[in-house]
DNA sequence: TGTACATCAGTGAACGCGCGTTCACTGATGTAC
DNA sequence: TGTACATCAGTGAACGCGCGTTCACTGATGTAC
């Protein structure tokens, strides 16, 4: 009979602890040669087994990859969250700053698992569900300060004034658009959510492309011989889309 | 005795032929497998050849995967430029935006040569100098662009005050990437280019990696549910970092 | 113009490799009565 | 508490695959005199 839970036989308890082995293995392997070198079988060497032993954890290696995508996801976006949650001081604009520089840090100490997820995707690998909610953690995140920023008054105009500035060049955002910012919003909305404008949502989507076009020229070699090191484009680049979005 | 040049032998027009129909149907092969499905074997085999026989064109795999890149890189180069030449009116924060432009249809169009230069690096392949004048294209298109905008006064307010708006919130360049803009700036210049000013280019190099991040990222699943299709928001973005880096 | 030789393209077989996955099996751990 | 049975983890061999690269070779194209 099956303990209820918490409780766990000898045997479920060396599931679960050869299933982490296997996943951090793995994870070593994938940063020492990157996902297309990631092989079941020299995961299931460096562990000592034999390499059909694996299948009894994992269906297929297309399973122990959606496994460290979820794991890679769930990493930068937990150094996003709490990188959120100790700003200092926690005003809107320094926890944007403090969540792009947390991703990027983990980025840099992790590059083949931010290729993994924010590379071109593993060929003939389709994405399965589950990867969706751990992905959303880092745009969430963002969105939260946003709104957190509004509710606050740390949204400056927040009725988009401010951003039709000098020689009224910023385009207002089209109605097209509108609509897809208002679906996200919507589904991203809480009970007691505070609107925010369209106009703002747009420009941290804006930021939120620019920050990661940004870490993955870096990583990917589009700096070489000019901004290299990045250091001080990227603090600059942060500070200047914290403004861009309207925060302060 | 060699033909001055123009005039070749039967044998060296074989050669460039087949040259170049290794070329094209590697291409095709990573348009339709990608770069690490490209096999040197299937290439042969839809040649009709030996693989064996492919070793008289490319030294080794790499090589092939080389000029590929050096292709592609060349591909949305010149689409750029092309896009830039014909922008009406030539403007410069229409041929801003047409560049980008050109470059999203490109990626679209050709998402695996894309991935091949933009994505994550080929596991175990070292990029050689070859490719960095071609890499080069795009990033120097968008320079010459924002040059010519100095020079015929369509960047607002050249000495940089326009950036500093409302609230006052918009950092200056910090001295440590003024330098690094200087020397990129001083690499680039031609002999009778005007300056253009640290503030105005390191926008540029904002806006430069906010677009690949976009199509990025519209490109490899990470709009799903949410942006997509993503034309609106594009256009929208487009329009938004021109008046950002400072064009009309 | 014709012959002797050098260059080169393409062949076919082979080397050595590692991979994902399946399958029948042994032996240990857990469960029911 | 003890026995009979079911579940599960791990083994070892095998299947079938495709890959990059090398090498000695044949035959055609080009070159020198």
């Amino acid at each position: 009979m099956n303990p209820p839970n918490a409780v766990l036989t000898a045997r479920e308890r060396a599931r679960a602890e050869l299933t982490r082995e296997i996943k951090d293995e793995a994870s070593r392997q994938l940063a020492a040669v990157g996902a297309d070198g990631l092989s079941l079988r020299a995961v299931a060497r460096s562990l000592g087994m034999v390499s059909s032993a694996l299948y009894r954890y994992f269906p297929s290696r297309d399973d122990l990859l959606t496994a460290l995508i979820i794991d890679a996801y769930n990493a930068v976006g937990s150094a996003a969250e709490e990188a959120i949650a100790i700003a200092t001081p926690p005003a809107a604009r320094a926890r944007w700053a403090a969540a792009s520089r947390a991703i990027r840090a983990w980025a840099l100490a992790n590059p083949h698992q931010y290729a993994l997820i924010y590379g071109s995707p593993v060929p003939g690998y389709r994405a399965p569900a589950a990867t969706i909610a751990p992905a959303s953690r880092v745009p969430l995140a963002f969105v939260r300060v946003l709104r957190d920023a509004v509710s606050v008054g740390e949204l400056i105009a927040s009725d988009g004034a401010w951003w039709g500035t000098v020689d009224g060049a910023a385009p207002p955002v089209e109605d097209s658009l509108a609509g897809q910012a208002a679906a996200l919003a919507a589904a991203l909305a809480e009970a007691d959510a505070p609107d925010v404008p369209a106009e703002a949502l747009v420009r941290a989507v804006i930021a939120w492309t620019q920050l990661f076009g940004m870490i993955s020229f870096e990583l990917f070699g589009q700096f070489v011989g000019s901004f290299e090191p990045a250091d001080a484009f990227f603090e600059h680049a942060v500070a200047q889309l914290t403004v861009f979005v309207g925060l302060r």
